[in-house]
DNA sequence: CAGTGGTCTAGACCACGTA
DNA sequence: ACGTGGTCTAGACCACTGT
């Protein structure tokens, strides 16, 4: 447990010898310790001038490693007190959300999707709650149906603040699906989804091909840029078909 | 576009001036520019020292920033090239899977959860499926339904790894349901998660006192630690009474 | 008050990719 | 070959915080 900090100023290739720079190389070794319950939750890890004599380098390079694990959430820093290892706290994960297309084509099947209505109006209380915002503006309704070869892969209905995008309303969505076009107009976004099952209903059933009432998967996402709302989309998936992957790995860079 | 990057050594205090640390003053001007579109996908980001004398700081500093953008997504970086605003590529947004107990807690119910099952034996070729291991062993599977109140409110199916976590073996799982034990006493772990939607099979029907057929939220994860599988765990959630949030910030630190 | 982390500097050398 | 980012150093001052 306790490790003499001092002496050990060659002994750095203990564990992880080869791999590239010094901070990664600092980094694995903590990591190492850490991962395989070497130091255990609530252990402090030494002071960054222990390390910097332990690893013979500079503090900047210690505490850039200390900075990228307190980032990825292995320790915790406190002041005066030292870095501690976190318990593991509510389990997150990456949530990949990819593009539909690419996610048909992945599937190797030939992709194509079809507006299925489209409508201009300005914006009702439910169409504010769904963007959560309180200012009334143009809004631009669509349904979109998305196919992967003969089945059809998901539905999509969405609303999109013409306040905020207004050339959305000359796009004839023929060439470019509404999302990937959004992707593609606004240069970058904030995101919430939602999650969760839901009995299909009797339109979606209809157009999914599939018993009302059977297992839907449902993705809601809000999307943001720069503080004002952009669109809200809701995404339908027919039943176990359809799988979201999440991962979660200490330190992944 | 091309600003003058030398005489405006001055002018920092353009957009943020209030918070913190030069970094996160440097940074969230970056961002914003950014995210406001005025350096929109593509567009390269003034080069370093460049960006030295803009903000009147040292390269370490400005470097420090660029690498962070650089990990959370929103720029790229190549050698002899430059740094360049990235495109959103595919969505991905960090969710968020909370213990189970404070999930019901946090809804003001009480909490209790219920062992259903619990088997001790060799693994089969389906667990090490499910582990994603070669190795067979000895696992413990477990059955258990946690109630919100009078409500039941997911039920969970589990093997854990003997090799891996022996202890498990011992443990009663009285007090302290699996999944929470595990986390505690497995001191840090890689994850993936499978979400979809599915119908409710009898069993699950039964126990959740819900139709057959009717649609849940199953949620699978699988856990390592330092290379080793500990456990997998499908949870199910009845109908869309359940929701799970992810969301994506550029840059949340 | 003392010691920790938080931040910043003004250099330096190197690797790599573009030209 | 040149210029960029990638990395590292040996200092320094400060703010916070636990004793």
């Amino acid at each position: 447990m306790a490790a003499s900090p001092v002496n050990s100023l060659a002994g750095t290739k203990e564990r992880s010898a080869e791999p590239g720079s010094l901070h990664q190389r600092i980094l694995a070794d903590i990591e190492d310790r850490i991962l395989s319950g070497e130091w255990p939750p609530g252990h402090r890890i030494p002071y960054e001038h222990e390390l910097t004599a332990r690893y013979g380098c500079s503090r900047m390079t210690v505490n850039k490693v200390l900075t990228q694990l307190a980032g990825a959430g292995l320790i915790e820093r406190r002041r005066k007190a030292g870095s501690f290892v976190r318990r593991p706290h509510s389990q997150s994960a990456v949530l990949d959300i990819p593009d539909i297309k690419t996610e048909v084509q992945a599937l190797g099947l030939p992709y194509r999707f079809t507006i299925t209505r489209r409508r201009k109006r300005r914006s009702t209380r439910v169409d504010r709650d769904l963007l959560e915002t309180a200012e009334p503006g143009p809004i631009l309704e669509l349904a979109c149906r998305h196919d992967a070869g003969l089945r059809t892969f998901c539905l999509e209905e969405r609303i999109v603040n013409l306040s905020a995008v207004p050339e959305a309303d000359k796009e004839p969505f023929a060439e470019i699906a509404p999302g990937a076009w959004l992707v593609a107009k606004v240069p970058w976004t904030a995101a919430e989804h939602r999650i969760r099952a839901e009995g299909a209903s009797a339109e979606a059933a209809k157009a999914l091909d599939i018993p009302t009432g059977s297992a839907c998967l449902i993705v809601e996402r809000r999307t943001w840029s720069a503080e004002s709302p952009i669109t809200f989309v809701r995404l339908t998936y027919p039943g176990p078909v359809h799988e979201l992957v999440a991962r979660f790995a200490p330190t992944q860079s």
